[in-house]
RNA sequence: GCCGGAGUGGUGGAACGGCAGACACGCAGGUCUUAGGAACCUGUGCCUUCGGGCGUGGGGGUUCGAGUCCCCCCUCCGGCACCA
């Protein structure tokens, strides 16, 4: 009987979980060190995974990301980089403060006791973390600094209040930012979104427009295509023109934005966006009557019911005229909703002839239809079809030779600057960020609202604003913040005149507090800013950021926006927040989202308890390519945990000890050691993490050969290649690995092991497999040396006598050779 | 409507323009077992007259050679959408 015969032939995976989580704790091996990275020691990687919103424990979702995230984390530890791999929660927000009213409780006491349960959970997960960077963005120390930057974008412009129609949740019973609204409903809830006239905080970002857009170009080989294409299509930069148009009986001129400024011939009307302030301030007294009925009307309307495209045009004469500035026409002006307020200037230039909507709407109201295009199609006054493509220009003045659109354009404009009625300009899709919000569990604003000093900020050295103690039915929505109702918070003395005044009872959107959190984990314990520029410099940017797409238009962008003005305020020295992205997909049950009231949610824990943590991470991680969903179905986490006992059985199979020359081993098995090593390199790094678990799993199949009828479990290739398989598991399943690495004789941990070294001979193999084809088929398979000449590869195949046959006395038109691997004989 | 992706066995999925289906799951058969829901081995795209033929959503094209590149179409997924 040899040793290894009585080794058990499973392990107990409960009690490894136990004992390698405390192994770990006590090692403490994945703290991020500043100083191996100032002193060039070793070089950074930041890798970063989006933290989680506390609510109750882990789901499938996570396990995902973060088993798919700490395989990157993983591996480059094991390249020899010092990796910052930090975690921390996305704390504030509406689910705990509709916990909190529902157990009359502080939303504090729902965030945080699920801040523990999820970190006890990731610990249990077995993630690399550098729990010594921990932060939560409900925390005072960390929302003073989100308070401080809102201060800061405040001082420059690009925070400010206005009044404006704004999305509003009447279930939550907060306003929304523009992408927190879904197909006119609200993102979280479901509720059908409404409009009201508010007077909210914005962050500019529009002032960023132009960059946002631009520098998608130098993150776009690195991020899902998906997500550059959602900001791009988000952001909707469009170029076209200003024409200003002269109002009888008005000073100012009727200024529309328009991207076909060469059809300026051809429109025969104005319409101005009917809840607009302009619409009331045009309208003539006759009139007026008839616009407040339509104004009042539209108001109703929600924006579902706007959004339906099909909808008949409805509008109302707001009965003056404006002068075409090319044709000196006098035009009528409309008002219609199909304008919109907050686009453009809110007024258009009507070309029925060459818009559909346009044409519909003169169709609907009987107004003249004049082509200035002819694109050989019909007239699209008979058809009621706009023209929109290129054409020939007529009853165009000095266009009327032109035969394309971009000329077109830019002789039109060239005209109106020349004359000062109209300018080239660019137009975007993306709204100002609308970032306050009428709840309670979120970061306070900093300003204090005086009668008669206006807005004035919070002192600096006065942050934070701390939120005020309220709970339970305190917290239930009114319309208006539950900070307002906190009288003796709300009342503070003016710090300008000393006067009494009032706080602002709103809160910021979360999505403040995650836009620069990144930033934080450089320097969590910062107490003069909210992050130690110079550590910043040493790790930033992420190199690899991980998480759901969902964010594409949200988070993605803000943080982008928010990296960009911390550049521009000299606090960071990049543009990007985030090198490289990889979007995970949807863990689903059954071909459907899991969710509570399709009761198809499968448990985590429960998965865990099952079939391991290892086993569960493995599966997720070979399922498929990351971006790709998981039905979780279709999966098989016991065949995991198959694999992964099969894998350990060769930790006690081993009978060479641990440093033994695997030189003098078998060089068939240490060629597919090698190869493997070299190629799950490639897989990691290219993010085919399945690949590279199908790999391994070659090896383990190789080895098992090795060991059960091959050279045998004393030669030292079987300890190298099981030493591999180690090393190459410590990604995915880390426990299993330690196991695995304790029973070949090392030290703990396999985390601190070096990556294998490769040796460059053992990748060439000696004979290669040489595809013969004819016509293409495959024919004849030859065992040739990998560096045979193409002559002699020919030469070798024509011989063949499977080809000969194949050829079957045919002339040869041709012999297409790609030494070593392939001919093709045409005949 | 505009802009992006993606369609491969029973299933999840592999495949620098070069052997389609790696690796698994499932299934079938076997070995060893008191037993097998363990372990190990074998087989497993479809058709076949056993020579071979056909196969990557459909149709064309480029090429010695196409799942891969190009064009058209179908289906599904995602983004934008009365944005002038």
């Amino acid at each position: 009987m040899s040793d290894h015969d009585t080794e058990p032939a499973t392990y107990d995976v409960a009690a490894t979980e136990q004992k390698w989580q405390q192994v770990w704790g006590e090692l403490d091996i994945f703290r991020a060190d500043d100083v191996a990275v100032a002193s060039g020691q070793r070089e950074k990687r930041y890798a970063l995974t989006m933290f989680p919103y506390p609510s109750g424990d882990l789901h499938m979702g996570h396990a995902e990301v973060f088993a798919l995230h700490d395989v990157i984390a993983r591996y480059w530890r094991l390249r020899g980089f010092e990796v910052l791999d930090p975690m921390g929660w996305d704390s504030f927000g509406l689910p705990a403060e509709n916990a909190a009213i529902r157990n009359n409780e502080h939303p504090a006491t729902y965030t945080y006791a699920n801040i523990e349960t999820q970190a006890s959970s990731m610990r249990r997960y077995g993630l690399a973390f550098d729990w010594s960077r921990r932060l939560h963005t409900s925390d005072p120390e960390y929302y003073r600094w989100t308070q401080w930057l809102f201060l800061k974008f405040r001082e420059r412009g690009l925070a400010y209040r206005k009044k404006s129609p704004v999305n509003w949740c009447p279930h939550d019973q907060t306003v929304l930012a523009n992408e927190q609204v879904v197909d006119g409903a609200c993102e979280r809830c479901g509720a059908v979104v409404t409009k009201r006239d508010l007077t909210q905080w914005y962050f500019k970002i529009t002032d960023y427009a132009q960059r946002l857009l631009d520098d998608l170009d130098t993150v776009a080989d690195a991020w899902p295509n998906r997500v550059v294409v959602a900001q791009r299509n988000w952001i909707g930069r469009s170029e076209g023109a200003h024409v200003d148009f002269v109002v009888e009986g008005r000073e100012e001129p009727l200024r529309v934005y328009t991207t076909r400024p060469d059809t300026l011939y051809g429109a025969t009307f104005m319409v101005v966006a009917a809840d607009a302030a302009l619409a009331g301030e045009l309208v003539s007294d006759a009139q007026r009557a008839a616009y407040d009925t339509y104004r009042d009307e539209i108001r109703k309307a929600s924006d579902i019911e706007r959004l339906a495209t099909d909808r008949p045009k409805s509008g109302v004469d707001l009965g003056v005229t404006a002068t075409n500035p090319v044709t000196g026409e006098q035009m009528p002006v409309w008002a219609s909703d199909y304008v919109l307020a907050d686009y453009g200037t809110g007024a258009i230039m009507a070309v029925p002839a060459h818009d559909q909507r346009d044409l519909d709407f003169a169709r609907t109201f009987g107004l003249p239809v004049r082509r200035v295009v002819d694109t050989g199609e019909e007239n699209p006054e008979e058809s009621g079809v706009a023209t929109t493509g290129d054409g020939v220009y007529v009853a165009s003045g000095p266009l009327d030779a032109i035969t394309d659109k971009a000329t077109g354009i830019r002789t039109m404009i060239e005209r109106l600057q020349d004359e000062g009625t109209g300018q080239g300009t660019v137009n975007f899709r993306l709204r100002d960020w609308l970032l306050s919000r009428q709840r309670f569990w979120g970061c306070p604003i900093p300003v204090i609202h005086c009668p008669t000093c206006g807005e004035v900020d919070v002192p600096l050295d006065q942050l934070p604003v701390e939120l005020p103690e309220l709970r339970g039915a305190d917290l239930k929505p009114k319309g208006v913040s539950p900070l307002a109702g906190a009288e003796d918070w709300v009342n503070v003395d003016c710090p300008s005149c000393g006067g009494p005044a009032r706080r602002d009872s709103d809160t910021m959107d979360t999505f403040v507090d995650s836009s620069w959190y990144h930033l934080r984990f450089t320097s969590p314990g910062h107490t003069e800013g909210p992050f130690d520029v110079a550590k910043l410099r040493l790790w930033g940017p992420v190199d690899q950021y991980v998480g759901g797409l969902e964010h594409a238009v949200l988070h993605l962008l803000y943080a982008r926006f928010f990296t960009k003005v911390l550049h521009d305020m000299d606090l960071l020295d990049f543009v990007e927040p985030f090198t490289a992205l990889l979007g995970q997909g949807v863990v689903i049950n059954n071909g459907k989202k899991m969710s509570k009231s399709l009761g198809n949610g499968v448990d985590l824990g429960d998965q865990l308890d099952t079939f391991g943590v290892d086993a569960v991470r493995l599966t997720l991680v070979f399922a498929s390519p990351p971006e790709d969903n998981i039905d979780w179905a279709d999966m098989s986490p016991a065949g995991s945990s198959k694999f992964l006992q099969r894998a350990w059985r060769l930790s006690g199979d081993v009978t060479s000890v641990a440093g033994s020359d695997p030189s003098t081993g078998d060089m068939a098995m240490r060629r597919v050691t090698h190869r493997t090593v070299h190629e799950a390199q490639e897989l990691v790094e290219s993010h085919r993490f399945n690949v590279m678990v199908a790999r391994v799993m070659e090896l383990v199949n190789a080895t098992r050969k090795a060991i059960d009828s091959g050279c045998g479990p004393a030669d030292p290739a079987v300890r190298e290649a099981v030493e591999v398989v180690a090393v190459l598991l410590s990604l995915v399943a880390p426990y299993t690995a330690e196991e695995m690495w304790e029973r070949l004789g090392h030290q703990p941990s396999v985390a601190q092991a070096d990556w294998p070294v490769l040796d460059p001979a053992l990748l060439i193999e000696d004979s290669v497999v040489a595809v013969v084809q004819v016509q293409g088929k495959v024919k004849a398979r030859l065992d040739v040396a990998p560096d045979i000449a193409e002559v002699d590869l020919e030469v070798l195949a024509m011989a063949d006598p499977d080809v000969v046959r194949a050829i079957d006395g045919r002339e040869v038109r041709k012999v297409v050779v790609r030494a070593p691997k392939l001919v093709n004989v045409v005949v």
